[in-house]
DNA sequence: TTATCCTGTAATAATTTTTATTACATGTTG
DNA sequence: CAACATGTAATAAAAATTATTACAGGATAA
């Protein structure tokens, strides 16, 4: 299992948003262009973005722009923004675990715990991540091609 | 997305082999008896294990056992052992990036730095969760449902 | 204000991944 | 040899992900 292209799809997104802003008009279509993917996908993304505060999205003609400072959205924010692991949990616990035996019904309860504590792990190491590490990233890469 | 059941699958497996050692014939029947999933699911599971010597298995009536002892046992050996991101790594990246595109064709080599850093993130703390401590807190929740 | 463009969202379908099932060959024990 | 278990392939069922079509409704500009 992986966790959902969205994410992915989601930082591309922020990403393409800073970098053509003063360039171009960013719709839904052209930033799936960019992405490579469904133009109703990059709204559904788009969507929850918006509802996280992270970019700014009007109907009509107006493009889409970053709500937020690069330097304030992190990995995290996004990963929350677009959903990844639902209500779930990283781990997905196997459904029926028998209640007649004593480590069936008992499993669950004892390893929840530990499976939280590594997600937290990995959520913490999300905070960390800002998505102006990345556009800069990238637009020394972008750079880096011309020459 | 969520990672595979079979990896809790595998942490049940290990847990009742020990828990049962003494007063049970264990074998891939009742342990998916146990887990509540098809016995073929299990010995694929045991198969994974077994690879990666984390348990002893025989064919005919002989049953199966531990391989090393649980203290040697981490959450990380188990995951790793039952291929959880195979080979492509915790975050599904969107596969079609326009290489038309300046971000499209720089986006995946940037992003890819940062997100094997999250994922790291998450195996180091499986690498510090050994299967004793699951095991010992099973036998103590099981203890205290008789008091 | 009207034509145009774009977002929001539902409904549906296609694809991929997980999980389950059936079947049987092979090895082991007594 | 008889009884039982694993190993594995082939297949199917179920669930999750991604894509597509369609259209209502807000925004903009002439």
């Amino acid at each position: 299992m992986q966790i959902t292209s969205k994410f992915t799809i989601a930082i591309h997104i922020i990403t393409a948003i800073d970098y053509f802003r003063d360039s171009e008009t960013v719709t839904s279509k052209f930033l799936a262009g960019s992405v490579g993917a469904n133009p109703v996908i990059v709204r559904n993304v788009m969507g929850d973005l918006k509802n996280a505060g992270i970019i700014d999205v009007s109907r009509g003609k107006s493009g889409i722009d970053l709500a937020k400072k690069l330097e304030d959205i992190t990995f995290y924010d996004v990963y929350k923004a677009v959903d990844c692991v639902s209500g779930e949990g990283l781990f997905h616990f196997h459904e029926q675990p028998n209640m007649e035996c004593p480590v069936g019904r008992n499993i669950h309860r004892v390893l929840d715990e530990e499976l939280l504590g590594v997600q937290d792990a990995m959520e913490a190491r999300m905070k960390k991540v800002r998505l102006s590490d990345i556009v800069n990233k990238a637009r020394r890469e972008i750079i880096k091609e011309t020459t």
